[in-house]
DNA sequence: TGTGATGTTGAATG
DNA sequence: GCATTCAACATCAC
């Protein structure tokens, strides 16, 4: 599930669940997915501490604590949050649990274990280690075009590379390519200046659409990506349909005229 | 039943 | 060292 919109969203429900109430107890059912600590180290380190506020950066939320550290939270392909109080309402792949002292509880929920939890001393630093990029709605244009200068690589690569710019993941990189009309596979440093501009814009435009609509699909414009990009879908020019290949690792939908494709001249 | 999935990482390659 | 690709991670649903 979750790209930035997503993960701005979660945030939101974080901030207005979950903040200025003391953690009584936690329970950890499953310590897979918290990556520095084991289980008990993790309950030893959250019991009786608060949550003051939040920190979002690209998918990552960072939790701060009243002892100014964090938790951070990455929620992989299937992370979930879930505030509740009675215990019908646990979810089923519940991982692990915070109980606050008002009674309710903040569950983290993850099928895929893919998720990653990092206890998070120092912010910047940790931040530095992973090398995370400029989230994507607050790099420039300037950030943007001079990162795509004179590289060789798939645009489609170079949206999803979070030590460019944290934030897009598969499903937002191919709705940006298919309003830009780019071909996925173009070159981005052969893609003309111009182009590059609206690219930008247009990402970001789509990012703060999908928050406003709490990244909730089915309130999303008619013509975006859940309804094209579905096997069987004509481009808008009626000419042809959707194709898939893997393009930056990634499975890849776009229409393959309808988008065009840039590349640097070939040597010869 | 086999396959692929809204993500990241570390190793391998160029 | 840098840019890029790819397998691996764990589980579920079609």
């Amino acid at each position: 599930m979750p790209e930035l919109p997503e993960v701005e969203t979660f945030k939101k429900y974080f901030d207005g669940t979950s903040l200025n109430q003391q953690i009584e107890r936690v329970e950890v059912s499953d310590d897979k997915i918290i990556r520095n600590l084991t289980g008990n180290e993790f309950i030893d380190k959250l019991t009786g501490r608060t949550f003051l506020d939040s920190y979002r950066r690209g998918k990552y939320l960072f939790a701060r604590l009243d002892n100014e550290e964090y938790i951070l939270f990455h929620f992989g392909m299937t992370g979930d949050l879930n505030y509740y109080e009675v215990e019908a309402d646990r979810t089923k792949h519940e991982r692990f649990v915070f109980y606050f002292t008002n009674n309710q509880r903040l569950g983290f929920d993850c099928p895929r274990k893919f998720a990653r939890i990092n206890y998070v001393e120092n912010l910047e630093a940790y931040i530095a280690k992973v090398g995370l990029g400029e989230d994507a709605l607050e790099i420039s244009e300037a950030e943007f075009l001079d990162a795509a200068k004179n590289r060789k690589g798939s645009i489609k690569g170079f949206l999803l590379n979070q030590k460019i710019l944290a934030g897009v993941g598969n499903l937002y990189a191919d709705e940006v390519c298919y309003q830009t009309r780019i071909h996925p596979a173009s070159q981005v440093g052969a893609i003309p200046t111009k182009k590059l501009k609206e690219a930008f814009a247009v990402m970001q435009e789509i990012l703060k659409k999908a928050i406003e609509r709490s990244a909730y699909y089915k309130e999303y414009p008619e013509n975006w990506f859940w309804e094209w990009r579905k096997e069987g879908t004509s481009a808008p020019n009626g000419k042809e349909k959707v194709a898939w290949e893997k393009i930056g690792g990634r499975t890849t939908y776009f229409f393959p005229t309808y988008q065009r494709l840039y590349l640097f001249e070939k040597k010869r």
